[in-house]
DNA sequence: GGCATTATTTAATGAGCGATACAGAAAAAG
DNA sequence: CTTTTTCTGTATCGCTCATTAAATAATGCC
């Protein structure tokens, strides 16, 4: 079937890619259509014909960013020989990649707070994703403990959590600032943590001196 | 000195408090102005009489949430006998006061996205604030060295980033739902690094299998 | 009482928002 | 060629945004 009526004028691809880097730097709120417009080269009916809407936009602009990040980030994590190595693969790879020196700095889906801004289903869909890396970390965990690598009483869902809340947390400090040097000391740190976190029987921290839970208050 | 004029119909710190509320769980340019009269029950001439402007309103705000949830947080921070306690309690009270019970999930300056959003002033404004928890970690780990507890050759920068950094992501776990064993479950693990970040003379993790530095990509 | 001062309500401001109607332009199909 | 189809530019839609002018109401001071 040929293209029939007049081409489009435009390249579809790298505007998806300009759209995407305004998100990702502005949010999904405060990127107004104008900003987009300009960015990408077009005017308003070419982007509408094209992708819909400013909301279908921005899930168009969160796959394709999916598409280009996961495999830097996550490209190592299943093929790495143990669990060690794939969380530390994560958190190296975080740390080379977060810091924008081009690019906008941060983890788009980890920074994305268009739930708060009162499209539930944006927020849906970048909550979905961050547990969804949550979940492949403690697959892993689970695998490795299946392998044999890891004991049967490790506490994955806790590991899990915790490498992915360093995770993001790096994506606040990258948003700040913070290079790739400092990105990587704090990876160096949480996995410092490793044998103590796998390697006893006992719940992590059993006896380190944390003060029992107290009222919340605030 | 006597109230001249009319009275103020409403009480200022309850619509201070309303306004936190808020733009704590929106963000700033996701808060209208007709969000705020709505929650704060006051009409926008009152508004802007009060406080002055948005952007003003916000930054009265952000000092109020400052002034409430930094004594639950950062409380015992500086009269813990140990750094080791402080950081213990910084991250356990973060775990006791971040999940949103009744009040918006995560710190609200952790969170803060008005950088992006087109105030660059209010940007400055909550990345110093989140800049200068990470100079009181250092801060409270250069006393510790100083007093003997740390080893001189700690490398004070790190521990305060990789604490910094933890504290951060548990505001995002916090905001997707994560409740206050997880989070204490996430600070426990954080704090097992914390022998093997601080006992040994060598760099942290040397010689653990990190992958040596790969060039940054996407 | 009347006057000065301050708060409140109502209503409206101009600007910007996301989204579209319409006409013209560029291609394939007949 | 004409027709059909699709894209592009201009101009605009209705709506919401933050902000404010004007009029009214409530207090203290005289």
């Amino acid at each position: 079937m040929a293209a029939r009526g007049r081409p489009r004028g435009f390249d579809r691809d790298a505007a998806l890619q300009a759209a995407m880097e305004l998100f990702w730097r502005k949010g999904f709120s405060a990127t107004s259509m104008a900003d987009l417009c300009g960015a990408m080269g077009i005017n308003a009916p070419s982007l509408y014909a094209a992708f819909g809407s400013k909301e279908a936009l921005y899930e168009a602009a969160l796959q394709h960013y999916s598409e280009a990040a996961t495999p830097l980030i996550w490209g190592a994590f299943e093929t790495a020989p143990t669990a060690r190595d794939s969380i530390a693969g994560l958190l190296m790879a975080s740390a080379a990649n977060l810091p924008g020196t081009d690019r906008p700095p941060g983890c788009m889906i980890t920074l994305a707070t268009a739930g708060q801004e009162g499209c539930a289903r944006l927020g849906d869909l970048v909550a979905q994703a961050r547990a969804d890396g949550e979940a492949l970390i403690a697959a892993r965990l689970r695998r490795a403990v299946a392998e044999g690598e890891l004991r049967p009483s490790t506490d994955i869902a806790a590991l899990a959590a915790f490498y992915a809340c360093v995770q993001h947390g790096m994506s606040i400090e990258a948003r700040d600032g913070a290079d790739r040097q400092k990105l990587e000391a704090i990876a160096r740190c949480a996995l410092s943590a490793w044998p103590m976190l796998t390697g006893a029987d006992a719940p992590p921290l059993a006896g380190t001196g944390c003060a029992p839970p107290a009222p919340p208050a605030q």
